[in-house]
DNA sequence: CTGAAAGCGCTTACAG
DNA sequence: CTGAAAGCGCTTACAG
């Protein structure tokens, strides 16, 4: 009905046709003093009428809060970045808040020159997500708001991280496996230089113990975080550890080619030998054949953690250190209790 | 040195400490109008020692530009959105641009309230991301700035539309298999509902026609975007057509599962038959035994592209149309010349 | 309950 | 070349 006009209609357009001063337009629309309810009514049907926007460049200005919070990756390509981002980007959108996004691709320089441009845009807060659940410095003093770190922690002990309960995942896998009945358990997986490796064959080192099992093959085997090394490894670890009967494996990419090297080695998958994988990577973990068990790191539950928590600062809480956000076990058709009879048998 | 300040220096501060009005300042810092040498050094100077950032809300007040695109995805979670977006925010960095995100997840209704938020936020622009290079409804009416549709085409002819180019991408595979000597060649792919699917094939079957050659098996075999269809297809594929010698594929998952297919079924690859995916999707591409020629839709580039095409438009060009970003063909090994002899040989 | 005034931090004519 | 003034669109004490 009404003409569209080049520039949208400001808070004074709004008072003007409602009859009254910008300063009681404010209030009315924005539920704060003692606004007589007729004149209240009023500047809601003209505000409606024009279709009012409030500039947030205006009210950031006045107010001091912008709603947009920083957020700064390292990898956006890489395939734990997005899941965060999501869980974040919902949370956020949520509390009527918006994210500026950012990728510094691992650069020191680059992430330097993100962090100056995003507070001169006024971020009432910045998270900064990693790249790998791993420590790093922390970048908390050159930034005057508050700091969320994500799937990487800050060094700094004031500092507030998020990771993936890495320990605690593995060890879902561990206690699956076990209580299936799998008494000879091996582990495959990535590059030891990860705290992600480290820390989930520590935690699938634990359950073990705690059962009285040892680590089929003696240790962990580390390589690659890639289907080549799971085909590889397999061979390896069948040489050390003939009698293996269950793999817990590091990511997924790693269990598909276990099952693969498996395969070509004439084990069959569960019935010899149970895999578990890692990441719950949908295009992985779905395809493989057979469908892969798997940990779910929770990634978009940690982003919407990160987030709640990074209100709470907002709001005045005095929160630090790291929070792990609990990972949950998939089951698939990789997993099953051991073949009845002993050894590989023609179950058809 | 200097003591923190828990808010930051404004153009005021600078200007006092450099014993000049605010004004000139602003003119000093900005390069703008004539300001004496010996003037500009020192409010350079006092800027400097401040570590002055100008408050871009305040700037972005005054100049009505808020130097600050927004980016409306429908699925972020897709495999093609990422790519984009980094080229986007890639684009957009270089020339101190930010990127505000927002995911409506294929929701109307949140896209319409995304709009109206980045609206609101005085954004100077807008990409809306599509999630499968298809054609949708305009939603320029609702905007109030340019706007770019990025991998999906609006159905409003003076709307801007980038989009992957199938039909090239296709044409592109479809040449590479005919210059290896290949005749009889076949096409697995998606879902014949996307666009893409429909183009890719048509692109294969114009080069293939214009060869004089037919398309092996009669027609396309259309299915899911899946590894499971690969592998379905490529059996009844060699139904049809037992001495097909090449198959395109309509994405690099499709094409995995073909070459698993087609080693179940004792064909050789490449040499039996050769295989092109689509996607250059590295994970799967790449890790595929072998590894898989395959055409890369440049999606990084075509985020680039929209984004130098929208600083036009907001500098005034008129543009508007569809602009299609050409892919590149990645060989692997998957594709090469036919075996010598006839048939399945006993190669080594 | 309502409105005039000041202010957020910057930029841009306009005088001088 | 420099600066006082007005203004971007909003909010917030402060009078009335």
């Amino acid at each position: 009905m009404n003409r569209k006009r080049s520039s949208s209609a400001t808070l004074g357009d709004v008072a003007q046709l409602a009859g009254v001063s910008s300063a009681t337009a404010s209030k009315a629309l924005n539920s704060r003093g003692e606004v007589a309810p007729a004149t209240r009514r009023r500047v809601l049907k003209a505000a409606e009428e024009l279709a009012f926007q409030p500039n947030a460049l205006a009210r950031g200005l006045t107010s001091g809060r912008t709603r947009m919070i920083g957020l700064i990756t390292d990898e956006l390509g890489g395939r734990f970045a997005i899941p965060i981002l999501l869980g974040v980007e919902n949370a956020l959108g949520n509390e009527q808040m918006s994210v500026l996004l950012c990728d510094a691709r691992g650069d020191a320089i680059r992430r330097r020159h993100y962090i100056s441009t995003l507070v001169a845009r006024q971020v009432d807060g910045l998270i900064i997500l990693g790249d790998r659940n791993d420590i790093r410095p922390s970048l908390t003093s050159e930034i005057p708001v508050p700091v969320a770190y994500v799937y990487g922690e800050s060094d700094a002990p004031d500092d507030l991280s998020f990771l993936a309960d890495d320990e605690g995942g593995a060890r879902l896998a561990g206690e699956h496996l076990v209580s299936l009945g799998r008494r000879r358990v091996g582990h495959i997986t990535g590059e030891q230089t990860y705290r992600a490796a480290r820390d989930r064959a520590s935690g699938l080192q634990a359950i073990l113990e705690e059962q009285g099992l040892p680590l089929a093959g003696g240790a962990p085997l580390y390589g690659d975080w890639s289907q080549r090394w799971g085909r590889q490894a397999a061979s390896i670890l069948l040489g050390r550890a003939p009698d293996v009967d269950a793999i817990f494996c590091g990511s997924d990419q790693i269990a598909t080619g276990v099952v693969e090297g498996l395969r070509d080695l004439g084990r069959r998958v569960p019935e010899d030998v149970a895999i578990v994988g890692y990441d719950n990577w949908e295009v992985f973990a779905a395809e493989c054949r057979p469908p892969l068990t798997t940990v779910d790191l929770n990634l978009q539950q940690l982003g919407a953690t990160a987030v709640e928590h990074l209100f709470g600062v907002l709001n005045g809480d005095q929160l630090h250190g790291v929070i792990r956000q609990p990972g949950r076990l998939v089951i698939r058709e990789s997993t099953g209790p051991p073949a009845a009879t002993e050894g590989p048998s023609p179950h058809r």
